[in-house]
DNA sequence: ATAAAAAAATACTAATTAGTATGAAAAAGC
DNA sequence: GCTTTTTCATACTAATTAGTATTTTTTTAT
């Protein structure tokens, strides 16, 4: 990679994990380059704005990411429903990178910056929509296959679990520990396996 | 009332419309005062700083708010899964105040000021934890009543379906319209009504 | 009515903000 | 090599921010 995709990379994953920790209103572009050791005049030179930088942090970081540790397993997965619950499990309670006082990245961004800023509501509505597409069409796979009742209703499922995955980020924030996330678990197993 | 409590009451109402149209970092004191017409001195003199305004908003507004629409109602329900459906539609669809691309505003004061204002994740917390707690106890009469079956655990359908009112809000917000609610509702009633 | 206290008005500050202007260094093309 | 373009560095600006100091007005108590 050129030195010069590499600051640009480096400003975007600094910048990143500032605005996951601190919101992207109160991260201010000199603490940026404060801690990634760049000047302004390369900030600048990579990014026209700061907007245009959060942008760029949602269709380099964050979907990328995605595309890696959800879209692909999803759409890999013999067994919806285990694997449904396994996904949100997952990102709640192993995820090395996410934190329980910090909530979703996707959640919080889409919170503070909708419906202010069109360029960052469309960059993550596509993300969303990607997810959400993706588990429609393992539901549908999963009543092809008798996994998932024939009147399940796969849009309306996508959405519940969705939801239910950012409202319960939302409590962790609110608590800041995980005892909200167990509870929650529970009842979505509950909830998949009322659509066996 | 007298003059002093008006201004002060004055104050709160239209910094928390402010804070719930734009957001509580990107509304300012200034912005604040030129809505109220109320002058720095008279702001200072009933706020000793933003924050202290701001949980001021959290105890004063929404918690008699919330007090008032959704303790009362849940504590008089005769059908616990019905009024659940209720005034969970009632909020997304029908309540004049809260506008869908606005989203939640204890949803999002919640993500934006916490983890790092404890004083707003307390004074938030306490509001969470009043409309949990009357959740769950609906639920344990609906038990009593042999509305609900007695394998349903209170606490978990509590999370669950405040999560899941918290997160489509954000869906909401991402699309600006009310499409994603009509879905989400369809599912929402038909967990509901697993729980019978 | 008048003194005391409460409430509000005005003018200011110091820090922080996103963004710019301009020039220097580094890399690439020939 | 040398030129051109890319990349980065430095120093600045104008606006906005939360909050303060000080004075004036209004209300309350006696």
């Amino acid at each position: 990679m050129s030195k010069a995709a590499n600051t640009r990379l480096n400003i975007l994953h600094k910048a990143f994990e500032l605005i996951y920790t601190k919101g992207y209103q109160t991260t201010s572009i000199d603490e940026i380059i404060a801690t990634t050791q760049v000047t302004k005049g390369a900030f600048y030179y990579h990014f026209k704005t700061k907007d245009e930088m959060g942008v760029a942090i949602i269709e380099e970081i964050l979907k990328p990411t995605m595309q890696e540790h959800f879209i692909k397993p999803t759409e890999a997965s013999q067994n919806p429903i285990e694997d449904f619950y396994n996904m949100i499990s997952y990102l709640l309670l192993d995820d090395p990178f996410l934190q329980v006082k910090y909530g979703c990245p996707v959640g919080n961004l889409t919170q503070e910056m909708t419906p202010w800023n069109n360029k960052f509501s469309e960059a993550l509505a596509e993300l969303v929509d990607l997810w959400k597409a993706t588990i429609i069409n393992s539901i549908e796979k999963g009543k092809e296959y008798g996994l998932i009742r024939k009147d399940v209703v796969g849009e309306q499922v996508a959405f519940f679990i969705l939801s239910g995955y950012w409202g319960i980020r939302n409590f962790g924030k609110l608590q800041n520990d995980n005892s909200s996330y167990l509870v929650y678990l529970k009842e979505l197993k509950s909830y998949l396996n009322g659509l066996k």
